[in-house]
DNA sequence: CAAAATACGTAACATACGGTACAGCGCTCC
DNA sequence: GGAGCGCTGTACCGTATGTTACGTATTTTG
């Protein structure tokens, strides 16, 4: 049963040639707001003619354009006038044919963050926050993009941030430059690196300060962590899940921005003088 | 501060004459949608004559009818755009006051998947599954990350799966191995990266099929994109978040694995065996 | 109660909006 | 490699839309 306009055009975006389908993508991507202006804006905002946006709505199957933006506002009368109903798609919440994957996704967010309390977060980001030392990060097969990831961000926002790739020979090699002061982020999920463990090890004897990012059975890293992140990541896949880590991920990364908020803007608008 | 058209009205309506007074409680016993249609039919709905419409805008400080109605609009899609400080949504059990930036980010990914047909994500499954050539996959600069994680599992169930990192010199000497069979995933959001937008521009015009993960407002890629996906972005940060993107990277890996299974299987149990 | 001012609607107008015909281009399929 | 088809954009057209001028009705004021 096709119920929304959006749906309608899900459903035959496959069969619409480019420039049609560019007139799709732009209008759910900014749903439906731009289905409310003229054939002109909307014709920009898609980056093609006007007369392929009003072949666009003839295959929706309108007889206008008018006919297609009355469709838009009745559409958008019904949610507006019961908020209840609002997120008209998921009518019911954990089933709805759409993705398995995702509401198992969402769940998982939910559990992660229900068994880390604030205040927990909250002194990871101060330790992150306050610039002893240096602060290191690195990840196992799958995870070492999120690595990558928060320290894309956390470099920008301080100095001395410094991402392990490469070989694991490599990293031994940096072991020398760390001591007491530094901070080490290391994500391991299942199936749990040798390679990592032994790094950890090495590092928490040198008096480094770990900050594990793992899952609900906790890597044999837990044992030398100060800090432990356990996120949900069964999914019903082939694979773990690495969502719910990357969620935590980004708000600790918030967290530190706001905690260096002072000194990260001025190193932002630095940066971006550099540019 | 008046922030809305609708307190607008209420400050001002005590100061109307009849005619723009019956406008004025039309326009909020439906709010707003009667504002979006025609001044003709804003009329009829009023029971005045259009002309009398025109005054009441004008009255509210507007230049003309289409400025009303742009604001109209733009009031709406504020709206709908922050789906978090819409009304009062159920709070779902379990999340309490924890995390703005949780609910937040949930709130996105709801988003981005209603917009998102299982349809079109089965499509690109697909694609990417049926290997008639190479994917290619590369990222900006917070979202490579993603590109990178991706391209872990992909390369796991099918081969020739290239991750394109590295200097831009680098990606461009890969163009040439890149023709009408293969695939090219990219990640870019805003700022979009003018380096990425022209690489995707050279590889189209080789042939080269484009997926897009994007934020909504379309990275200026969506021109050359064969599909491309929209990710809701915004989170009370200093930073977008691409969790969203994410999750639905996670939810293609796992389609595709699925398509694979057959060969798929083989190829982990062999690589198993190799380690 | 008269006269003026204000408000409102009718009707005419100009603009810009949606719609269409047509030609060029690229793509696919022999 | 060539022929056919389908898609797309340019240019133009008719019209519905917002807008304005003006005359009438209604209210207000001296």
């Amino acid at each position: 049963m096709i119920s929304s306009i959006a749906e309608l055009i899900a459903d035959r975006i496959g069969t619409m040639p480019a420039g049609e389908r560019r007139a799709a993508q732009t209008l759910i991507a900014s749903y439906p707001m731009i289905g409310l202006k003229t054939v002109a804006e909307f014709s920009a905002a898609a980056g093609v003619s006007s007369p392929t946006i009003l072949r666009f709505v003839a295959r929706l199957g309108f007889q206008n354009y008018p006919e297609f933006q009355s469709s838009l506002q009745d559409e958008l009368a019904a949610q507006l006038q019961s908020p209840a109903i609002r997120t008209l798609n998921p009518p019911s919440p954990g089933s709805g044919s759409a993705s398995p994957m995702l509401e198992a996704t969402l769940d998982n967010m939910r559990e992660t963050f229900r068994h880390l309390s604030d205040r927990q977060l909250a002194d990871i980001a101060t330790r992150l926050a306050e610039r002893r030392g240096k602060t290191f990060l690195i990840g196992g097969r799958f995870t070492d993009p999120l690595a990558r990831y928060m320290a894309a961000h956390l470099a920008i926002i301080q100095p001395d941030v410094i991402h392990l790739a490469g070989q694991e020979s490599m990293w031994r090699d940096r072991l020398i430059d760390m001591g007491k002061r530094d901070v080490l982020v290391i994500f391991d999920i299942r199936r749990y690196q040798d390679s990592l463990v032994r790094f950890a090890e090495k590092a928490h004897q040198r008096g480094v300060q770990i900050v594990l990012f793992t899952d609900q059975w906790l890597s044999p890293i837990a044992r030398f962590a100060r800090h432990v992140i356990a996120g949900r990541t069964a999914v019903p896949s082939a694979w773990d899940s690495s969502a719910a880590l990357f969620v935590v991920a980004e708000t600790l990364i918030g967290a530190v921005t706001r905690q260096l908020e002072a000194d990260g803007a001025r190193r932002i608008r630095e940066m971006e003088g550099l540019r």
